[in-house]
RNA sequence: GGCCCCAUCGUCUAGUGGUUAGGACUCCAGAUUUUCAAUCUGGCAACCGGAGUUCGACUCUCCGUGGGGUCACCA
């Protein structure tokens, strides 16, 4: 922990969370701003709390919200507390919370710390427009503020259309706050007009509603995206209107598209849910997303969960804004891929196989879609283990090892040329292999085997390529793959034998 | 436009007054290899500009420039 970090906090008594509305996917941006919080709360013992934020009723939908909680779930990063369903925590959401909001609303009215303002939406617009014209910094001018209680009550009686206003308060001229990345940051309440702070007693605003969670909810430190650094001076002010305590509020920089701009809904966010679709490791995911804008400055670059929540700290979190970069991504994914032990792999990858319509699940067992044909968990986990070094991400499984649940290849011809050979050549390298293989007999059909009858025979000509190549694109029809020994074995002698004489008698049709 | 934030290789970054400016991804070359990967070795590649402070600035200050965020009865 760095000094200036140590200022802040007292260990065990650290309060987070995070605060997203279920207006969409669980992007990746969110997803770091909860792992962030969560490394936080966890290097800390502190609490993670994760708020639903639904006080807009038109937009939030429990569909996104079932997202947000099983992909948060999937990365590993858990939430700490909230109401308790059997051994499991329910995130709070604000929309079960109103009364909260509603009493506190009423307080701020009796102090005359807010007021309802009865101005309607046009007026309000003109008013902006016309202090825009004359060059004006637009912001509500005021007008309810001095309205007699009778009037309100009057107007209220009357159902009138109002909105509830927060009294800015003129003594305040400046907002400071110290922000645990970017350090000290100032704003000129002048600049604020009276904002509004709920519809009515019973919807209060995102502002509004913040301060009154992370107060209630006893948050420590707010820990969130940069778009919020504008929104802190409004909270605070709001805070203070309340006489509440402040918080430490720290501003993460945002997650860039490739253009710099902000990654957005209709610009590269792509949800969490897609790159475990595609095949993205969670820890992957993890490792990767701590990585925008953090680095414990060292040389390691891989980390998992609990390796961060050891190295994290708030204050080695850059300040400028990340670009997400798909390479290496990749990279990291092929080498999460690499540290899976084959059962786990194979069983991540069955699913893709069954998706891809190569095989299907029956009684337990497992069957080539095709020919119905059973296909053994090992022989499975054969052809898994002959792809675990080459595999980006785990959707790619299916069109690299397509060829093991087919019966016939559609080759092409020209794959099966090595170099400058002609198709003479060809044949006669075919025919030379399978001549070999026949003579393995059943019981020894290894790749251990198969390599070496098959070598020699490589070694004959200059090139190895001249026999090797077109076994291989016999058995598989494809430009890169395993060994043609690893193959022939798992496809067993039957179809290797099969394989070269259909590969054979594709040379021999007229294109 | 107002307010605010930011600025080291193409990308993610290390660096807190004196370094041959380090690492990773990408890219290139070599080794290995039947192919493609993987792996190993090597290489290309950066301090936004200008003033100042200082014996000395990537590092501190100011001014530019550039990029970004935000300006809702959304969150």
């Amino acid at each position: 922990m760095t000094k200036e970090e140590f200022k802040f906090i007292r260990p065990g008594k650290v309060r987070v969370r995070i605060a997203p509305s279920p207006t969409g996917f669980l992007h990746i941006g969110s997803a770091r701003t909860a792992l962030f919080n969560y490394l936080f709360a966890k290097k800390h013992q502190g609490s993670f709390i994760l708020r639903i934020e639904d006080t807009d009723i038109e937009r939030s939908s429990p569909e996104f919200e079932k997202d947000i909680l099983e992909n948060l779930k999937w990365l590993g990063i858990q939430w700490s507390e909230g109401p308790d369903i059997g051994g499991e925590y329910e995130p709070y959401r604000q929309s079960e919370r109103k009364n909260i909001y509603t009493k506190y609303l009423k307080k701020l009215l009796d102090e005359n710390n807010a007021y309802y303002c009865f101005c309607s939406k046009e007026e309000i617009e003109a008013q902006k427009q016309y202090q825009m014209s004359i060059g004006e910094i637009p912001g509500y001018n005021g007008k309810c503020a001095s309205l007699l209680t009778k009037e309100v009550k009057k107007y209220l009686s009357q159902e009138k259309e109002s909105v509830i206003r927060i009294r800015n308060p003129l003594h305040i001229k400046k907002i400071v706050f110290n922000d645990l990345i970017r350090g000290r940051l100032e704003f000129d309440t002048g600049l604020m007009g009276d904002m509004i702070i709920a519809k009515n007693l019973l919807s209060p605003l995102y502002n509004f509603a913040v301060v009154i969670d992370d107060f209630e909810m006893k948050i420590t430190h707010v820990i969130r995206g940069e778009e919020h650094i504008s929104n802190t001076p409004k909270q605070i002010l709001i805070q203070q209107a309340l006489g509440i305590p402040k918080v430490e509020y720290t501003h993460l920089s945002l997650i860039l598209a490739p253009d710099k701009s902000k990654l957005s809904k209709r610009h590269g966010a792509i949800p969490v849910a897609e790159y475990r679709k595609q095949g993205y490791l969670s820890e992957t995911l993890v490792n990767f997303i701590a990585f925008l804008g953090w680095n414990p400055g060292t040389e390691r670059e891989i980390f998992s969960m609990a390796s961060l929540v050891k190295e994290f700290s708030l204050t080695k979190v850059q300040k400028a804004g990340a670009i997400f970069n798909v390479k290496r991504l990749d990279y990291l994914n092929g080498f999460y891929i690499r540290q899976k032990s084959i059962d786990r792999l194979t069983e991540l990858c069955l699913a893709y196989f069954i998706e891809a319509g190569l095989i299907i699940k029956q009684d337990e067992k497992f069957k080539i879609k095709e020919t119905k044909e059973e296909i053994s968990l090992e022989t499975l986990k054969k052809i898994i283990s002959i792809y675990q070094e080459r595999l980006k991400k785990l959707s790619e499984i299916s069109e690299l090892a397509d060829f093991f649940f087919k019966e016939k290849l559609n080759y092409d011809k020209n794959r099966l040329i090595w170099k400058e050979m002609s198709i003479q050549e060809v044949k006669k390298s075919l025919l030379t292999s399978e001549k070999l293989l026949a003579k393995i007999k059943p019981d020894n059909w290894t790749k251990e085997n198969i390599e070496r009858v098959l070598m020699p025979e490589a070694e004959k000509a200059k090139d190895r390529g001249v026999l090797l190549w077109p076994l291989r694109v016999a058995l598989t029809n494809k430009q890169a793959s395993a060994s043609p020994f690893e193959i022939a074995e798992i496809l067993g002698k039957d179809k290797t034998i099969k394989r070269i004489k259909q590969s054979f008698e594709s040379l021999c049709l007229k294109n």
